[in-house]
DNA sequence: TTATTTTACCTAACAGTGTTAGCAAAGGTA
DNA sequence: TACCTTTGCTAACACTGTTAGGTAAAATAA
């Protein structure tokens, strides 16, 4: 029965051409201008087939918002293997975060920003624990080896993650002049109290 | 010519009631439920009554942003008044600002958040330097007292907004448990490893 | 091969959005 | 009273997300 796994490629393939056509969207224009519509033409379909595919807008959304985490993922993995102490582990995946932030504005926004990630549906992003993961690690490391083997991990992941997005969105917003170099300070500033801070 | 001066003083009652009700609908059902029909409805008058007080919708918002940061602002002097020494300033506010953005979920939402304060619309809002100024100067306080009084103030400012808005942001949208012991934790952290980042 | 059922897909509509053109009536001026 | 300006309205345009209902093609069964 190859005709129905057939079927299933095709749905498949669909389903795929709807994600990249509405990623090019998003990229050329800004989320604020995707549509339902301007999918359905780019894809060549009528516009009710997407909605075989996803709930909603909002599942569109929120599968972009994954794919955005798992890029992100990628690229802390191949930062964190490129050091090999936790404390510049940490740095290097700092600035990989801060990096792929602004490599991908359109993505960091839609992970972010604009309120669709609402309450519910960012705990359904299973790819955020993988994120938690690779940071937790290095960061336990630092808690054993430092003065205060007793602080909370997870307090730390919890202040390394709202810092370093605190700073990528406040210089997103702010883009008016470029203070690149000053973000460069902060951002290396942020670094040196969050590692120091763990150790004495 | 009394005359014109109630016409003036009748246009600037109903553009207070076009803010007044559109903030109400915010508060109601969130900011993406807001709507000019909505709004008209409210004022009983018709819609393009509303567009001879804004040019169109993102004025609005751009206006609560505003009144948003006015009152984000009293409430900062209002903490930094209760303090005596610029480190307890720091702490006041730093409290006072995460006060102010779960007591006002809506406004800091529509303060920050949701994408519309783009690129060039922040820079219109004023109120910024207001806030500004209110952290900087307790900021430059404890440099010249601290060991390093080289240290650039706006690096701080920038990266006290920029700590303080992740933590806030983060925290917002992850409110699927209530984590509040664990916020407070690191805003605890994040205050002391500030101060302390700029004394020593 | 023919009849039947399933699936794939589309057209058209509903209810809503921001925004604006054009008109009627009321208010103020001469 | 006649004129003009302001004020506010109705109605429309061009969109938006979403869905009901129908058609033709494809797969299955007789």
């Amino acid at each position: 029965m190859g005709i129905a796994e057939r079927k299933k490629r095709h749905k498949e393939e669909v389903r795929a051409s709807i994600l990249e056509a509405a990623w090019q969207l998003v990229v050329q224009d800004g989320w604020q201008a995707l549509s339902i519509r301007k999918i359905a033409e780019a894809i060549e379909y009528s516009v009710p087939v997407i909605y075989d595919h996803f709930a909603n807008k909002e599942a569109i959304l929120l599968e972009l918002t994954k794919q955005g985490f798992q890029q992100l993922n990628q690229e802390l993995i191949k930062a964190k293997n490129q050091a090999n102490t936790p404390e510049k582990q940490i740095e290097a995946m700092a600035y990989a975060y801060w990096k792929f932030a602004f490599d991908n504005v359109a993505y960091y926004q839609v992970m972010y920003g604009l309120g669709i990630p609402s309450c519910e549906t960012v705990n359904q992003i299973s790819e955020l624990s993988t994120f938690s993961d690779l940071i937790l690690q290095p960061v336990k490391e630092l808690i054993a080896a430092g003065k205060q083997p007793n602080t909370d991990p997870f307090l730390k992941l919890h202040t390394f993650w709202s810092m370093l997005h605190g700073l990528v969105s406040i210089n997103m917003m702010g883009s008016g002049e470029d203070k690149s170099d000053l973000n460069q300070l902060v951002l290396q500033d942020f670094i040196r109290g969050f590692v120091t801070g763990m150790k004495s």
